[in-house]
Formats: C-alpha cells, sequence, structure tokens
DNA sequence: GATGAATGAGCTTTCATTCAT
DNA sequence: GATGAATGAAAGCTCATTCAT
C-alpha cells in the first residue's frame, strides 16, 4: 500500500512500457552482433555500446551474459518454429509443405546464421549438461519432435515411403537445410539462397517418394 | 670455414628430428584437450602442462595459440582428406564409393567431434577474412572442389543423375554427413554411428540414381 | 501570506509525522539486514527491498549508505546505554549494579551480535579519522567516560579497590563482556549466555573487591 | 625426463628461492596495508601496487584473495602462538607465566592490530561455516585449547583457584588482552601497552588466584 | 632451447549514487 | 516525495604473450 500510493497506473504502464522497449533494443544489439562474431568473443560492454547504454545497465535487465543470450535465441526461434509448425500441421500435399519449411528456413538462416551456428554447439558436454541453455536445447528437441510426426503421418497416408524412419527424416532435413544454407552464406552468396532450396527439395523427395 | 662449419650434418638432423618430436608431442597434447572442451576455453598454460613443457616453450614452435591449432586441424584432418579422394578416384562403382567415403567421414567425426563443430564455424567472418586459419579454409576447399570433380564424373559416365549441379551434390552430402553425425555425437549415441550410414546412403542415393 | 501561507499546521504535522514514520521503516529494515550481514555485504538496494520502498527513496532520507547505518547504530545504542546508565547511577550496592550491567550488555549482544562486531572496527584510521562515523565514537566514548564516574564513585565510598584505574577497569569490564558474548554468540551456545555471566561477575569482582 | 633435461639442480633451487622471496614480499605488502584497513576494503590492485608487481602476479602466487590473506595471517599467527605455548608449558610460576603471555600478546598486536580485529570477525556464519578461513579458525581454537590445559593444570597443582572452568579463563584472558590492547591502539596511545600488562595482570590475578 | 615468472589488457559483474519522470 | 532506470567506476580474476635466466 506503501510504495504505489503516489504513482498513476498509467504512469506505471508507460514506464514498463519503455522498460519491454528497451529490452528489446538490447536484445536486438546483441543479435546484430552475434550475427557477426562468436559468442565467446563478444563483450558485454561491446554490446552495452552497441545499445548505447552503459555497461551496467545490462544487468538491470538481464541477470548476465548467458542469460541474456538465451533471450536472444528464444525470441528468434519462437516465430520461426511456430510458422513451420504451422505449415507441417496444414493440410496442403506434403510436397508443397517440404518446400514452404525448406524456404523458411533458409531465409530464416539467411539472416540469422550466427543463430545457426551456435545451435550446431548446443550438443557440446557444457550445454547439455543442465545449464544455462537447456531451455533452448528442450525448444529446439521440442520443434524437431513435432517435426518427426509430421513425417510420421505423411507415411501412414503413403504419401511419402516408409523405407526410413521419420526420426532420421527429420534431422537429415534439418541437416541439408543448416549445412546448405551455411555454406551459402559462408561464401557470401546470399542472394542465391533461393536458387538452393529447389535442388534440396529436389534430392530429398526423390529420396523420399512412394 | 663458415658459420656451420662446426656442427656435424648427423648432429643437425638429430636436432631437427627431435625438435620435430616435441612438434608432435604438443600437438597430440593440444588435440587431446580439443577433443574435450571448446577452443576458447583452452589455455596455453593447459596445453604445456599436457604437454609436459613449459609455457614459454609452445612459443619456440608456433607464433601462438591459432597458428598452433591451425596446425593440429591440418594434421588430422589431411589423412582423412586423402583417405577419401584416394577412395573418389577409385573404379569402384559409384554407390559403392559413396558408402565408403560416408562411413569414412562418419567414424571421423565419432572420434573428432570437436574438429567438425570448429570447423562450422570457419565461414564466420573472423576467419574468412584472410586470418590465422585461411590456410584450413583453403584445405576444405581444395577437398570439396575435387570431390565435387567425382561427382562431375559420375554425370558424365551415367552412373547417377545430372540434373543436379555436381558442386550442390558434393556440399549436400557433407551437410547430411555432418549434421548427421553430429546429431549421433551429441546424444552420445555414439555406438549408432554405424547405423546411420545406410540410411544416409538410401536417401542420397535414391536421391541422385539415375 | 508568506510563502507557507496556504499550508496547515496540523497539514504539516501530519506530514512530518508520516515522514518520520517512514525514516523508522528504513532503519528497522537496514537493522534487521545488519544483523545477518557484513556492512560490505549489504546493498542500498537490498535495503529498499526490505523496507519496501525504492531504491531511490533511500537517499530522499539519508544522504547515503554510511549515514544511514549511522542512524541505525545510534537508535539501538541510546536506549542500551541510558538504560545501563540509570542502573550505575542507582544506589545499589556495587556488586548488583556490577552484575545488572553485565546482564544487560550480554543480552543485548544475544541479540545484537553485528553491532558489537561493527563497533571493535571504529578504532580502525579509516574511523577515527573526523568521518561518517565520528558520532558514533562519540557515543561510545560518552557512556565509558560516564561508567568509568561510576567506577570512581565506588572507589571513593570504599566500595571496591582503589588499586586500579577507573577508567581502566570501565575498559576491562567492557572487554570481558564484549569478548566473552562475542565468543559464546560464535558458538552458537546463546542459549549459555546467562550462564556466563556469573563466571564474569566472579572474576571480575574477585579481582576489585576490596 | 622432458622438462628437467636441461635444467641445473642450482638452477631451479635458486628460482625457487626467489619465488619464495617473492611470495614474502607479497604477504608483506598485503599485510602492511591490512594494517590499515577492512579486509573488504583492500584490493588486489592495492596489494600489487605496494608490492610493486603487477595485479596479475599475485594470481601466480596466491589462488584468490582469500587465500593471499590466510596466508598473511596464519604466517603471522604461528610463530606467535609457538612462543606463548612454550611459555605456558614451561615450569615456571603461574603467575610469571600469565606476565610473560599477557606481556607477548599485547606486543603482538601492537604490531598487527588489524589482526585482531579481523580475527573477531572470524566467528561470523561467513566463516564458520566451511570456508576460505576454516584453517585460520582451526589454528585459533587449537591454541586456545592448549591455553586451556594450562589453566586446568595450574588448577590441579592448587596454584590458582578452580572455582571458573579453564576455558572460561582462557577466553577471559584473551578477551582482555584483545579489549585493552584494542582500546590502547585505537586510541594511538601505543607507547603505553606496556602499562596496560600491569593492571591486567592484577585484575586477573587476584581474580582467580587461590 | 627451455623455463616459468611477469605482464597488462581484457573479461564479467556489482553497486552507491543520480536524476528524469 | 517516490520511483526505478541509468550510470560508471570499481572489483576479482584469466590468460596469451614476452623475456631474463
Amino acid at each position: 500500500m506503501n510504495r504505489d500510493s503516489e504513482i498513476s497506473p498509467e504512469a506505471t504502464d508507460r514506464r514498463s512500457r519503455k522498460r519491454e522497449e528497451k529490452r528489446q533494443t538490447i536484445i536486438a544489439a546483441a543479435e546484430r552482433i552475434f550475427h557477426e562474431k562468436d559468442l565467446s568473443h563478444i563483450s558485454m560492454e561491446e554490446i552495452a555500446r552497441e545499445a548505447d547504454v552503459a555497461a551496467g545497465t545490462l544487468y538491470n535487465y538481464f541477470p548476465g551474459k548467458e542469460a541474456l543470450f538465451l533471450e536472444v535465441f528464444v525470441n528468434k526461434l519462437t516465430p520461426l518454429f511456430d510458422e513451420a509448425l504451422a505449415e507441417w500441421e496444414s493440410d496442403a500435399p506434403f510436397k508443397e509443405k517440404l518446400r514452404l519449411v525448406v524456404n523458411l528456413h533458409m531465409s530464416f538462416i539467411h539472416s540469422h546464421k550466427g543463430f545457426y551456428e551456435f545451435l550446431m554447439t548446443l550438443g557440446q558436454p557444457d550445454f547439455t549438461a543442465p545449464g544455462p541453455f537447456t531451455g533452448l536445447v528442450e525448444l529446439c528437441e521440442g520443434y524437431l519432435t513435432r517435426q518427426t510426426r509430421a513425417f510420421e503421418r505423411a507415411q501412414e497416408s503413403g504419401e511419402i515411403s516408409n523405407t526410413l524412419s521419420p526420426k532420421f527424416l527429420a534431422r537429415a532435413l534439418r541437416s541439408l537445410c543448416w549445412g546448405m544454407a551455411t555454406e551459402a552464406v559462408n561464401r557470401r552468396k546470399t542472394q542465391d539462397l533461393d536458387s538452393e532450396v529447389e535442388p534440396i527439395l529436389e534430392l530429398f523427395w526423390k529420396g523420399i517418394a512412394q
């Protein structure tokens, strides 16, 4: 009853809106830098400079470096995964869904290459041991699981061959997308990313077609 | 009569043999540690301890940390690539060569997971810009190029479909192998690595078969 | 007619009463925390949280951390010293007064151990040099002086031996109480604190008895 | 066989002698500063400056700040305790031993005031919980235990009254010495420290004499 | 050549204090 | 008056690299 007695609800609202905006400013700054560098080469000082705040300010918003990046990852990956899953669970023909999902991932990687590099390391002992990035590992696993179910259903309905396990297919698709996109991005041929989609689709589709 | 006049050739030899031995001792030590940890978490002190030399000694053999690891990578990758290329250039049926190469890569990854994780980061600006690991990037590119030629020849001879570019195929194969092996290693199901080879082969082969 | 003309005395009163209440709320919060931790491990943020106000508010009531704690100490010590002095200045037999005062101090220490620990550091250069805690040093000195006079009077009236200087006796008594209480509290034998009173009294009394 | 092969034993010796000297230089520097300030106000940087080395160098000799100070304390306290125990275990008349030990402690405090202040805080939860200073706590306890036995023997032989428990006496003596010495030092009347010995002795002796 | 002590820039993090709202 | 976000100067600590021996 004490501390709120003199503050109008609107003021509180505006403040928390501003706060949320700044959180996003910081996350965006971290993301921009992450785009260019390895996690271990990014300093909090650098993020602060990019976000145009003092170093100490970061700690008003995130308990530490790892927590900050966890949010960066989760914030970016969640909408991607949601969109992809909506696709998988639609009624379109399987090949169509495949094309759309590959497109989705490729263009995401196009603009978020650093994420995928980092995600490749999530299996390292440091991370699989319960730790700061456990939440992220789980997020990715969850997505993979639901993707696996999409392959399962397609096999059951006879849309694709059931020679290979659905789990293998989900992983293989992921590997192909990541690998190809990474290569393209690394070589700075990002304009060609779209042109990579059809070959992947063709290779993969021929590989699984009934 | 010149400044070398007092050193016998044999002594020089023995000295340089000893020197080379110590170089290898250090490289081997670095490799053992790299097997367990991220590059940025390995300290020169730690390598020195593992190699049973003083920290300063490392700098008599390598100009710095990055140069040391460059050698580690090159030393391990060269024999792998050589063996794989010998395979590609043999006269066996293409599908057979494919199986062998996939096997080769998967089992290498099995015992050198850290290498692949590191290699995934080589495309980052830090590295593609001329830098300490340029040599490594070139080594990998060279391998990829020669692998590409193997696909080219197989298309020319009609052994495989020529719908997809050989360069795409070389990269797609690499992505599949790395992606699948990494997953397997991450999940600690290393004993199952062999069982991954056949699915990859099947998916890929169906995708490219004439 | 002057600038206060629009504020009724009662309103002013109520305001200053409220202000004083909040001051006390803050002091009480700081005291509760001080009970558990070293001064240098207590943050203003923590005090604010405990007092259920914002961090900035503390600075409307106290110029800074040290000033805040100065008040904490003075507020707690003043009643203790007042009670002890009332005792010393009573007409009871000296040994009885001694017992009561020892009891008073021991039980105070029992529930305010942190205070005494802190007081032990007041002699450090940081503090004896005129500084934020000068007021506290003076308060303690004042108490000691009046306690010294109690010993003086007892010597003059022949109640105790006058071999030792009254100033020495006052300090020795304080040392004994603090030392023994601290030990007891440190050892978590706080339930035994009462049983420490009699030995102290006996040792001290035999030491000064006529 | 590798790393030592080229280094003569003398060189090794000289090096470790130098190392030990520097250790002592650092400990001495830390001690000088500790003499003036509270532990929590001393920074590693400051110690390094006083010892005329770089900040990082400190960490070549001690794993951290606490470990450094632990050594400071143990190094200074051990000889004091040894000397005092030799005294206690001698055959001199008890009163004589008492005088010597009081003298010993008082003059030690005279030149190491900071130590005693710190020691007073050793009972705090932070420290009694197993932690960096556990070793120090044990050292002090060990001394107190042996001092307690000295009182015990004196009671058994009838040299002193056995009304009070020997443990109480050991603690009371310590409290008196510390308290009185601290006061004297705080007031900068260090020249008068010697004159404090006799009053303590008189008070304490009358208190325990048979 | 080998050694390992010394360096110092860099890191992440904490926190008393200020100040716009 | 109250708020809490922002500040920035520390702090403790790590480590690649240098260099006298």
